[in-house]
DNA sequence: CGGCTTTGACCGGCGC
DNA sequence: GCGCCGGTCAAAGCCG
């Protein structure tokens, strides 16, 4: 688990990108350089269809989660893979963002889909971002506060899939957590969005970081909220939210058994090539 | 009482 | 058109 902190180290402009728990602070919108430069890795090295730097899109922030990236993805999302789809019409990617909570006032979103549909709009989906954590518990604290909204069964798993939505105001970040059923330890989190506000003073812990990284929790995840709350007091310009993939990553702290073994049927078999799937069986 | 979870119903997208 | 499925809504219930 330690050694997954280490890249984080040397000078300051290297933090915003020496981790992917940094990466994902960042509102950039990444590009095939910067993640790789990031993650050491190369996504084209990857036997599942590359991300492109105009689909890599958009990362949600998510100071308290450090991690290793298994694989950007990409969203098999019809609408996020279809840039025309998104540009134009609609209030733009920040409509969300001013729009209040999902949605304007009196509005259902139910409505506000209807009214896209009768245009022939589809509506937008936001930049996914998916981790695969080994966790006794399925609500892994990022340091966001989140209220339940949904769950649902999961074809071929015995574990439901769980829809949350961020509490705060004018937030519209949602995240789904599923377990895998192949490897029961791992819960798999997916992130659709980015927060525009700061961590939730009440935060509290135990915290995603100290639960899957003991001791290096709490000095690592203060700077992480410091550095996350002065970056969003930089950082309240729109982003663009168009064409945006999923990207995967996995929480690794010590225990290299599993890595990349984590298949699963439910969650990422929305965002994983069947290819890549494929090698486990 | 407010905030949250649960859960069945509903809706839209998609494949056939 | 129909059925399946993923995602969301919203009423009811729970809990501190």
């Amino acid at each position: 688990m330690d050694d997954q902190v280490d890249h984080k180290n040397t000078s300051l402009d290297e933090v915003i990108f020496t981790s992917v728990a940094d990466c994902l602070q960042s509102s950039l919108v990444m590009d095939y350089n910067s993640l790789e430069k990031a993650f050491k890795f190369s996504p084209y090295n990857y036997p599942c269809q590359p991300i492109s730097p105009s689909n890599m899109g958009q990362i949600v922030n998510y100071p308290y989660l450090n991690l290793t990236p298994i694989s950007p993805m990409v969203s098999s999302s019809s609408n996020e893979a279809d840039p025309k789809e998104n540009v134009g019409d609609k209030s733009g990617p920040m409509e969300n963002h001013n729009d209040g909570d999902q949605h304007g006032v009196g509005e259902t979103s139910k409505q506000l889909t209807k009214q896209g549909k009768g245009k022939g709009e589809k509506k937008e989906r936001e930049a996914r971002v998916a981790f695969m954590t080994k966790s006794e518990v399925d609500q892994l604290e990022d340091g966001y506060r989140w209220r339940k909204y949904g769950q649902k069964a999961v074809k071929n798993s015995p574990y439901p899939r769980s829809y949350y939505r961020c509490t705060a105001q004018k937030c519209n970040v949602k995240k789904r957590v599923e377990r895998s059923f192949q490897d029961p330890s791992i819960v798999i989190t997916t992130y659709e969005g980015k927060h525009y506000h700061p961590i939730p003073s009440t935060f509290r812990g135990p915290m995603v970081g100290e639960h899957l990284f003991g001791h290096h929790g709490s000095g690592i995840l203060h700077s992480f909220k410091r550095y996350h709350q002065q970056f969003l007091m930089k950082n309240q310009h729109p982003v663009n939210y168009q064409s945006a993939g999923t990207v995967t990553y996995q929480q690794s702290h010590g225990d290299s058994s599993n890595h990349q073994q984590v298949v699963d049927c439910g969650l990422l078999q929305d965002i994983v090539p069947s290819k890549f799937l494929k090698h486990e069986s």
